[in-house]
DNA sequence: CGCCCGATGGCAACCGGTTGCAGGAACCTT
DNA sequence: AAGGTTCCTGCAACCGGTTGCCATCGGGCG
């Protein structure tokens, strides 16, 4: 049995709320009483019960962090940074994986409702109407999705998808493939947009796909029929499928087509060749979203995140 | 605001404690007012709030799952196979990293204890010594840490180091290197065990080394140089920094040399060559974890999980 | 020397549920 | 018809803290 602020109290002969104003508002209580206390406490290994305070204080010090899928490796250094900078606030994070399910995604969040003072929405599948009304019951802070009025984190994909255009018309490619991620989603649509307005180059779209190894494995060939010498891909793990893809074609990524992908994963980082990609910020997308929801008063703000190309072995001068 | 149990009694002019019944003992309540009362709590979107439930009952339906590392790869497929199985039991899961710190670990540990319903240890950087003292607060289940009389799942690293010896000798290696990983380090010591017992080889050993990909770039060269024709290497991480090395040197993998890692993390599937590999049970170890955690009833079960070969191409017979 | 005030700490209600106990009603038994 | 069950529901205490209110005490001030 752990000690409770009652065993406290009694240890030192004082009142429990005496023993609770020394954790929670420490100046209110006697210098001299209050060392006691504190004695007594640590004496006792006495820790208050955060889940009682939370019932009168209405704050739990937890917060929710829900995403899509743990395993896919775009994530952890996301979860690990936001859990890091929670806990420098002394809060506590309950991670949920929805494995990609609207459905499941809804049910957490209602569960978790009570027991947060908050939830981060790392790439939500729910529709905007789902999340404005579930938002009435508890704060949310989305990353990676925009929807009027709620905090989010954004990262700046137009940004990268533009620096990564101009790298590859540096190295002299015109003909580019566009290979997309699944139908709707927010980072295939900044790519296509901001490819679709830079002059000069010529453009094939390849989509939707599934944002995964098999996704780009799948499209390898398509790319390769169409005569690109570069390819834009929507994300790292579709870039490494599609290298592998071509490599079984006996096409060499760079030597023969140039492959840029999305988000700087471990693994395109171990692959061979090196993959140059956008690096996405995800380190700082998980700790400005904590921050975020806990200085909440900003309601509703919006950062954006910038993203950097980081140029590895994956591309090379277009052949002539 | 949320709806309390009050609302819902109020509702529908029956005591809080009937409501409290129609959700904790439904067979207790006459089956009108049992849907009366339900009917009433749909209406107002209520749900009972788990914290203050736990306060009267001692079951927060809370776990807490510490890791040394979330963004190392090895870890995401546990922590999403536990917190998975934990939903489907009604848990929620803490997740948090620990920076590969014991403080933290132990700082984290405590102020989760009285929050959750048992913690999950994810190859702990503690003394044994702590964490069976803080075992006194809270139910723990080891996973991949042996200490007596303590549950715990373990992955049978010895019987995959067998394998993997097994399959190179099969091709014909026999002076073999084993890179092993920091030290003290309860993988390591299976994996040497397992090969000194082993007839008939040739090997050398070389440790500690970094766990990283970072580890196995600096031990290259002296491999290389040692004279071996195959490695076992102390995780796939390790494995894949030595390929890069050697490839560096311009040694082929598995031309000139075999290389087998440990783990099979996503990093290894894409690599090329793929790499050969001792699959680690983990999404089987996350869920056992939990489930042991759960039916505590017994207390001190441990479990052995099997890994299994997975020969990919960065091994082949050995040059004569 | 009396008054006012700030500092201190006890009292008790409350947060949202749970649960042992008791009482009333309906239903059986004999 | 009386007494005993069983079923259902209300009452109130309790889980571990927090907090507004009030009483007490000592001291400074006029």
């Amino acid at each position: 049995m752990a000690a409770t602020i009652k065993d406290v109290a009694r240890a030192c002969g004082v009142h429990v709320s005496t023993v609770s104003r020394t954790f929670s508002a420490p100046h209110l209580v006697n210098p001299a009483t209050r060392s006691r206390v504190l004695a007594a406490a640590d004496d006792l290994g006495y820790r208050p019960n955060r889940a009682a305070r939370a019932l009168t204080t209405g704050r739990t010090f937890n917060m929710g962090l829900i995403v899509a899928d743990i395993a896919n490796p775009f994530f952890p250094p996301i979860i690990k940074a936001a859990q890091a900078q929670a806990r420098g606030r002394d809060y506590h994070v309950f991670v949920a994986d929805t494995d990609e399910d609207p459905r499941v995604e809804e049910e957490l969040i209602r569960t978790l409702t009570k027991q947060v003072d908050g939830v981060l929405l790392c790439s939500p599948r729910l529709s905007s109407k789902m999340i404005e009304r579930l938002a009435e019951d508890v704060p949310f802070v989305l990353i990676n999705r925009r929807i009027k009025g709620m905090p989010a984190v954004l990262m700046n994909v137009a940004q990268g998808a533009r620096l990564a255009l101009e790298h590859l018309a540096g190295l002299g490619h015109r003909r580019i493939a566009l290979v997309s991620g699944p139908l709707g989603s927010w980072t295939s649509n900044e790519m296509q947009g901001v490819a679709a307005e830079t002059p000069g180059l010529d453009l094939v779209f390849f989509g939707p796909n599934q944002p995964t190894e098999a996704g780009g494995l799948a499209v390898a060939a398509d790319v390769a029929a169409c005569g690109a010498s570069a390819v834009l891909a929507y994300n790292d793990l579709v870039a490494l499928g599609l290298i592998e893809g071509l490599a079984a074609m006996d096409i060499g990524v760079p030597d023969q087509i140039s492959v840029i992908g999305f988000d700087d994963i471990l693994p395109g980082r171990l692959n061979r060749p090196k993959l140059t990609t956008v690096a996405m910020p995800a380190v700082a997308a998980g700790r400005m979203a904590v921050d975020l929801l806990l200085q909440s008063g900003g309601e509703g703000a919006t950062v954006t995140l910038d993203t950097a190309l980081i140029v590895r072995e994956s591309t090379g001068r277009a052949q002539r």
